[in-house]
DNA sequence: GTCCAGGCCAGAC
DNA sequence: GTCTGGCCTGGA
C-alpha cells in the first residue's frame, strides 16, 4: 500500500510504483530541471527541490537508520528540500498527478493496441504533471522550432533576467518563473541577446503584456469548454494549434488535448495512418481513435517514440 | 557546409 | 480554408 512520509525534513514515496523521474522529467513537458547521479534537481513554484528514486542500497540503510521495514518495498522516491507534509498535501500531490492510477491508465491503454501497449510498458512511471499555466504559455511559446536543451537554457536564462531569487544549490543560483509584468517589461533585444529566444522574443514580450493587461484571462480560459479554450489560448502570439494543446496539456491538465508535433506526426504515420501530412487530420484522427483521454496517450507515444527514433530512414 | 529541433506567421492560392 | 517558405540559434 503506497504511503508518504517524512524523516530528517524529507518526504518519502513509499510503494509508488508508478513514479519514475527520468519518464517524468525528460519526456518534455518540465524544462527546469538537471540531472546528476540519477538524481534530479528541479525549480517548481517556489521550490528547488531534489527528486530521487531510492536505490536497493539506498532503501535498506533508510530503513536501517529509521526502523522501518522497508526492504519488501521495490519503490521509494525521497523528496528534499520540497516543504513539510503540508507542503506535500497543498502542492505536490497535486503537482505529481497523484490522484490518477498510472496502472489503471497503462492497462486501460494496453486493451487499445499493440503499438500503444509497447509504448506504456516503455514507460512505466511516467506521469503528466500538472504545472503553473502561465509558466507553459510562455515555455511552449519557445519550444517551437526549438530543441530541448535550449528551451531549457532559455527558460533559465529568462528567470534569471525577470524571477525572484530562489536558492543557491550545489553553486548554482535557481530562480523563479516570472510574472507576466515583469516579462511584460522587458525589450525584445534584451530578451533575446540574454536569454537566446532568438525571434520568438516579441511573441513572449507581447503575450506577457496581453496577460498582464487582462486582454487574455487566463483564469477564464481555464474554465471554457475546450475548443473554446484552445481558440482563446491561440490569440497570443507565438501560440499555434501546437504550443496551445501542450499549454492546455500540461497546465490545465486537458486530456484530451492532443498535441501533433515532429514525432506523433511519426508514429501516426508509421502506426496508425500511413501518409497524412495534416496535422489538423492527423490530430482529429487521434481524437477520434484515443478518445477523451488522447493527450495522456500522446505522452506514452511521443515519449517512445522520440527514444526509439521512429520513422528514421534507415540509411 | 547542411540539417534539424515537441512550429508559427505571413502571403499566395 | 490549405499550402509554402522563412526563421534565431546551437549542436550533430
Amino acid at each position: 500500500m503506497n504511503h508518504v512520509i517524512t524523516k530528517n525534513k524529507d518526504i518519502y514515496l513509499i510503494g509508488q510504483e508508478d513514479f519514475e523521474p527520468k519518464h517524468i522529467f525528460e519526456n518534455g513537458q518540465m524544462f527546469r530541471w538537471t540531472v546528476k547521479d540519477d538524481e534530479y534537481t528541479i525549480v517548481v513554484d517556489k521550490y528547488v527541490s531534489k527528486i530521487k528514486k531510492l536505490n536497493l542500497d539506498e532503501i535498506k540503510n533508510l530503513s536501517q537508520q529509521h526502523d522501518l521495514d522497508l526492504d519488501s518495498e521495490s519503490s521509494v522516491v525521497r523528496l528534499q528540500n520540497a516543504g513539510d507534509i503540508n507542503d506535500y498535501h497543498q502542492f505536490w500531490h497535486h503537482y505529481f498527478d497523484m490522484d490518477r492510477d498510472y496502472a489503471a491508465l497503462r492497462k486501460e491503454f494496453s486493451a487499445i493496441d499493440d503499438y500503444l501497449k509497447k509504448a506504456t510498458e516503455f514507460s512505466v512511471g511516467l506521469r503528466v504533471l500538472n504545472q503553473d499555466f502561465w509558466e507553459m504559455v510562455i515555455s511552449f511559446i519557445i519550444s517551437a522550432n526549438n530543441n530541448i536543451s535550449r528551451i531549457k537554457n532559455s527558460v533559465s536564462k529568462l528567470s534569471e533576467l525577470a524571477g525572484e531569487k530562489l536558492a543557491e544549490i550545489d553553486g548554482v543560483t535557481h530562480y523563479k518563473f516570472p510574472t507576466a509584468k515583469a516579462l511584460a517589461q522587458l525589450t525584445p533585444d534584451e530578451l533575446s541577446k540574454f536569454a537566446g529566444v532568438g525571434y520568438r522574443a516579441p511573441y513572449i514580450i507581447e503575450s506577457a503584456k496581453m496577460i498582464d493587461e487582462g486582454q487574455v484571462n487566463l483564469d477564464q480560459i481555464r474554465t471554457m469548454p475546450y475548443e473554446d479554450a484552445h481558440k482563446e489560448i491561440m490569440r497570443l502570439p507565438g501560440v499555434g494549434p501546437k504550443v496551445a494543446d501542450c499549454i492546455l496539456l500540461f497546465g490545465d491538465a486537458r486530456e484530451i488535448a492532443f498535441p501533433v508535433d515532429t514525432w506523433v506526426i511519426k508514429v501516426m504515420n508509421e502506426y496508425y495512418l500511413g501518409k497524412e501530412k495534416n496535422n489538423k487530420k492527423i490530430k482529429a484522427y487521434g481524437l477520434e481513435y484515443f478518445g477523451q483521454k488522447a493527450g495522456l496517450a500522446q505522452q506514452y507515444l511521443f515519449y517512445h517514440a522520440r527514444a526509439t527514433n521512429v520513422g528514421a530512414k534507415k540509411k
